[in-house]
DNA sequence: TGGTTTGCCTAGTAGGGCTAGGCTACTACC
DNA sequence: GGTAGTAGCCTAGCCCTACTAGGCAAACCA
């Protein structure tokens, strides 16, 4: 029987893929057996179980995040790197939810310490030189970033802000003039 | 036969503490059925499938956590309210990770329309009669408090704050104290 | 060219979701 | 207070997924 060439890397791929079109919790083995031709017990010779083939998408993901960060950083400063940042954030959560999703598991603390999340974190912190912030504040307005963003973006996803006819993306925009002029003039105790 | 007594209600109750439990992706018919001492087909008389039960854990956590706001909420106004609706929300998230994780699930339009989601939305923006904001900016203001509130509860939850050592209360305190700003402050266009 | 490794296979276990159909305990009504 | 109905549970059985063990053949490499 010829050989499906199936490795570790397209086998992530197109987990990510399938997340995408039918949601991580629907990304199974079975299914990415099914789409490479081969029986889903062949699988476990390049992964080692269900979860490990999520946490690679998961670092995927992450990986591809930061890269689009890194690029729409490049050159910006102030408020114009947060936008640029924040819409770069938004946009891929939009263009692969399931990516996204997959991005949230919890991943244990040396994996979690050699994944390009440590890359988005630094990033995130770049950001914050225009704003001349500096411990704790910054750790605290970093969180606060983060929170607004994985927030507005996890709600719109699951449907949050349908209720009130208000596009989104206006509220969005608003909400980055928002995060702005608080890190502009961050509150001192 | 002795009959086991079960009802919609105690099987969404027993849901809902299973979830807090193991998780809601862990909730399944055929576990909450050995903690009713029956067998799983048994539910099926009282439950459509399992997503059903899933919504009814949601519409429970949702009523419960609009509730809590209330009571919460009761007599203050200001930035005392704001500080009082994000404590009960985070309270509760932390207390019930099951429950509050089932509340993302993506409800139907007509179901999150007869949730206690629109008292919710409704406590969210009478916070907000206290810094005298008209529409739109209303609405950016309730959705950009929401995107906070839901993203630090569940980065905090998925450990996505772990990786520095500050404190999360911390953080939390002056993500508040930020957040009250801004709103005291909205960002005219 | 023959041995080893690599990549796929079949077969089988266990558990969850769900349906069909059967039996029984309770309820209501005459 | 007997009996018809129904509510609440059951068994049996289907399909799907995760995962393991062990077999066999293609690819590689000495």
């Amino acid at each position: 029987m010829a050989r499906a060439g199936v490795t570790v890397e397209r086998l992530t791929l197109a987990g990510a893929e399938l997340a995408d079109e039918v949601g991580v919790e629907n990304v199974t083995v079975a299914a990415l057996a099914r789409r490479f031709g081969v029986k889903d017990a062949s699988l476990y010779f390049h992964l080692r179980n269900a979860h490990d083939l999520r946490v690679r998408i998961a670092l995927l993901a992450l990986a591809e995040l930061a890269d689009r960060v890194a690029a729409a950083l490049a050159g910006r400063a102030g408020k114009d790197a947060l936008v640029a940042f924040a819409n770069a954030y938004r946009d891929y959560a939009r263009e692969h939810p399931g990516r996204y999703a997959a991005m949230q598991i919890d991943l244990d603390p040396e994996t979690a310490a050699a994944s390009a999340g440590v890359r988005h974190a630094e990033m995130t912190r770049a950001i914050l030189r225009g704003y001349r912030l500096s411990e704790p504040d910054q750790t605290d307005a970093v969180r606060m970033m983060h929170s607004t963003f994985h927030g507005f973006v996890s709600l719109e996803q699951t449907g949050g802000f349908r209720h009130t006819p208000r596009p989104t993306d206006d509220s969005w925009s608003r909400t980055l003039d928002a995060l702005d002029a608080v890190l502009t003039n961050w509150p001192s105790r």
